[in-house]
DNA sequence: AATTATTTTTAGATTTGTCTAAAATATATT
DNA sequence: AATATATTTTAGACAAATCTAAAAATAATT
């Protein structure tokens, strides 16, 4: 395990996102993924195979291995226990912590992120409910279940959030919805596929479709 | 104030500290405090320049304008309070924390800083006894004398230390000399210029000239 | 199967930050 | 003042990461 680059790291990190949906991932979605153009990518792709990070073929498509997996959940592991140390502990709303700990992600050194885990108190989940891989790459896993399909009148816990777009969030923050909100479903609307749900201690309210898609709860 | 790389920002520090002694600063030594060769310094004195952030004439020695020294202040800034959250918080010990803010004070968010400042309770000093600028760039002053020359038989507390190498800061431990610690010197040698002194619930020990001419007191 | 369209790669250029070796300037020594 | 030494700058090269434009390979459509 060398040291890679800032620029590395964050491809070797989307890639391994992209991999989690499409078992083999293209040039194309690479490059919109990390905002580049696919020139760009295929020079990186090189590189990455050369350093036995990558699968790769090409025209082929690529994937990590198992090396390169180890290394992109060190990075998940450092991005989201920093987003979980900005909301957490420096108050940062949920939707203004990715773009720094965007940053935060790359330092370096193991024992400042080994410390800072166990000052937050060995965390499971990141602000967006997202799970952080612990110091050997494990990934807690929560059974969790998209709202739009839970079971009616039962108290749902929401778990994470899929789309962390500024859009979505701010949506979300209207509707008092969070990581770890207690909620029921009252009843679904077939006209729209819209719902009516019961935030604890709050009026009901009507959410749509699309929100009720991005929203993913656990119950007992 | 654009936006500058992590090296430029490096660069811009170094210049900042060293021309708290000399005035004027050389290629040279800048390039000796950069680890780097001189013709990359003049590389980059060209395009800070450039930027007018440095007062620069070929030949002639440097040193960062108005605003150069602004930029330097919020790098140090940061710095400082990332140290001070390092040791204070996460309970690194004070010769681990220099290295790995080396690399935080690059994270460019400000909103960040402010938080982090206020969490933290707006300390005023680094783990090393540096004073920490505040937004303004305002620098703490306390009036301190060297130990060496400081009185005898008089209460002194430790408030920084000049040399802050990982073989110094070693040393001092094993003194078990902090910031913050209280100590009265007994007695000097002229042999050799050490001098015996007697920390607070400790047995009374001689520490030499060097040792003694790196830490700073103050006192009433 | 042939043609067209899409995707991916290559070739060559650019920017940033670094380096070595040589040239220019400044400083010190005889 | 002339010469030697030290310091600083320039010239030219290189690696990393990016880009545009063109070529090559693959996929889709007639
Ligand atoms: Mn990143
Ligand atoms: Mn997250
Ligand atoms: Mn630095
Ligand atoms: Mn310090």
């Amino acid at each position: 395990m060398t040291n890679f680059s800032v620029s590395e790291e964050n491809y070797i990190k989307s890639i391994y996102h992209l991999q989690q949906d499409t078992h083999t991932v293209n040039t194309n979605s690479l490059a919109v993924e990390m905002n580049t153009k696919p020139a760009s990518v295929t020079d990186m792709l090189k590189k990455l195979k050369q350093k036995k990070i990558l699968q790769y073929e090409k025209y082929k498509g690529f994937r990590l291995n198992e090396n390169g997996k180890k290394i992109a959940l060190t990075v998940v592991r450092k991005h989201r226990l920093w987003e979980f140390f900005l909301a957490n502990n420096l108050g940062f709303e949920w939707d203004k912590v990715h773009a720094i700990a965007e940053e935060l992600e790359h330092i370096s050194s193991q024992e400042l992120i080994q410390k800072l885990d166990n000052y937050l108190g060995n965390p499971s989940f990141d602000p967006h409910g997202d799970p952080i891989p612990d110091k050997h790459g494990n990934i807690p896993h929560l059974k969790q279940r998209c709202l739009a399909i839970a079971p009616i009148n039962k108290t749902l816990i929401v778990s994470s959030v899929t789309n962390q777009t500024a859009e979505m969030l701010d949506m979300l923050k209207h509707y008092k919805i969070k990581i770890g909100s207690s909620l029921k479903i009252i009843r679904h609307f077939t006209f729209d596929g819209s719902m009516e749900i019961r935030l604890l201690k709050n009026a009901a309210c009507v959410i749509s479709d699309p929100v009720a898609k991005n929203v993913f709860v656990h119950y007992d």
